[in-house]
DNA sequence: CCTGGAAACGTAACCGATAACGATTGCAGT
DNA sequence: ACTGCAATCGTTATCGGTTACGTTTCCAGG
């Protein structure tokens, strides 16, 4: 149902109405020193005609779009869960969104890419951005929140406490007598990977277990990076007896490799996660994980955003949300178990 | 890093360079009649002051945005399957996309919602629209595409074989044993809707079954409307052995009831629903459903959209794609296997 | 040397709205 | 009737580009 006849602007509504452009404007915006019956003769005319005004035309007058921008690395349902804690933050906000994603094979990863896709919409496109695990430091005109920041940024940010997150991930498998736990990190650059790192190498410090380096594999959250650190760890002499990876992607390749190499999960080696993903809940077994709920950080990176962008954000710029553990079939006590 | 600075416009760039504007103007979009050495001029004095020409200007002039928009009426896991699709057709084709969709709670449906989204983003943010399962016909000035379209319309739209689906799912059945199966309908305006209930009746008769008009419980696609009609059928004296649904949404909701009411599922009776959206994957037992790629659906009705804002569309504007039966453990042979 | 025409470039109107500013009107107070 | 202040409304510049059109430059051909 395409009717091709062209838009109906503002003077057409003035003409109509018998008034300028001017007094229309100011009936949309319900502006005042408009007496009523103009403002009748105006609405009847707007709706006569069927006039809705045009938003590129107020975005350039105002130079501001009431657009904002979500940039994300890649549409997983990592992305998805956030987008939905954003979209829910921006309803009925007058905010709409406009989402960025590059679609590039996994591998193509270019350098500064949420940088380029920031100059490209800001200020022009949107009033503000939300990156998603952003790669690098960002420059930009507007406001932009990052969620799951880079490492030492004082940036406006979103995150889980990964921290915590990861000690009571670790705990978890202490408390069920694992002394040998393998840890698969994260992309060094991010505060999470960081974090989470620093969680494990404190909960084990904790519990009085020595951190042993030959453990630790250098992942970069991208799973196929978990395949190998996991071949490595499991096909030594002395394999451990627990994996707790970074991220879930990773944890479920490292389930993934286990398989392959006959441990099985949880009876031979207990895997953690980090993120609880959908696909952590339906994978056999179920991963044992930490969940930081990505609609949560959408929601209020969302509203973050949305105060920076009109100036009433008066709450800290740092946000971090809590973790919880979820228990699942992925982890039991190991085999030789050692009570304590 | 926010960098408050005014943004650099083309008249920037064109006195840096010495020229007019329209030569700028020229020098950005490629266009013929100025010389390489002004060429050069121009180019350096862009990459010097790091201009960006502004969309919202340049949409305004050209009447024409480069903006496609993705109307849903809510965020759920099946738009954010179609959404990646459209995400991937749009990749690298200077389009970029804006989501909008009502995030009312459950059963605040406001009638029309699709049309006020439509007309607010026609020809003024967008050039043409995806409207995801709409709820009655649209008028638009631009473009739209339809998934998973009403019945009976003309529209440009993308959908899924739904009647040969319906039919191999109740074959599906009916090769266990299954005689006496229920049917759960979808909300009747919709084409898919209408054709699975097509498909269940086709199937039942080319197999001799007479239909039962009791068996059919009248849903309309939402989750909650298939409870009640769910209990009705099971709590009757003679329950049907199996229940097709035509969604898996309705489908979880009967698996629901069925275990609330003792019902053993795939022992006392078998369910199959119709999507396969990511929690029929990792419920339990894994429901027997009929996959129709929303991705794919998103995908080509992206490129359809395209094309027609572009005006290079040739093949037909309603595109039927091909579905197939995954079987999980929500289906077997009924207890009192009658073989045929 | 003169002419013609294409190439190169500038001028200015325009896209559709907003807002500063000025002009007009209405009405109360004196 | 006259002043003064508000309320009401129109004029016009402007946002940042695009493009029709006009002007100038330059060079080949006569």
């Amino acid at each position: 149902m395409i009717e091709a006849n062209a838009p109906v602007t503002m003077s057409d509504v003035a003409r109509v109405a018998g008034v300028s452009t001017a007094t229309v404007s100011r009936v949309v915006n319900g502006h005042y020193g408009v007496s009523a019956r103009t403002v009748a003769q105006v609405r009847s005319a707007i709706d006569q005609l069927g006039y809705e005004s045009s938003l590129v035309a107020t975005s350039l007058r105002r130079s501001r779009t009431n657009v904002l921008g979500l940039v994300a690395h890649s549409f997983q349902s990592y992305t998805a869960e956030v987008l939905k804690g954003v979209m829910k933050a921006l309803s009925r906000s007058g905010f709409d969104l406009i989402i960025y994603a590059n679609s590039d094979l996994y591998g193509s990863y270019s350098e500064g890419w949420e940088q380029r896709h920031l100059t490209r919409l800001s200020g022009t496109l949107t009033d503000g951005c939300i990156v998603v695990t952003p790669w690098g430091d960002i420059r930009s005109r507007t406001p932009v929140v990052a969620i799951d920041p880079v490492r030492g940024s004082a940036a406006p940010s979103v995150m889980a406490d990964n921290l915590a997150g990861a000690v009571t991930a670790v705990e978890h498998l202490l408390g069920l007598g694992h002394r040998r736990i393998g840890f698969i990190a994260g992309r060094d650059s991010l505060a999470s990977a960081w974090s989470r790192e620093e969680g494990y190498r404190a909960a084990l410090a904790n519990s009085g277990v020595a951190v042993d380096p030959t453990l630790i594999g250098r992942g970069d959250f991208n799973p196929e990076s978990a395949a190998p650190l996991a071949r490595v760890l499991l096909q030594r002499p002395d394999p451990p007896s627990a994996i707790f990876a970074a991220s879930d992607g990773m944890a479920l390749k490292v389930l993934e490799v286990a398989r392959e190499l006959g441990f099985s999960v949880p009876g031979d080696l207990s895997v953690v996660g980090f993120d609880n993903i959908p696909e952590s809940a339906s994978t056999e077994p179920g991963l044992t994980t930490v969940d930081q709920s990505m609609y949560q950080l959408g929601y209020e990176a969302a509203r973050m955003l949305k105060s920076l962008v009109t100036g009433e954000w008066d709450e800290p710029r740092q946000i971090v949300l809590p973790t919880s553990l979820v228990v699942r079939s992925s982890t039991a006590p190991p085999k030789s178990a050692a009570r304590p």
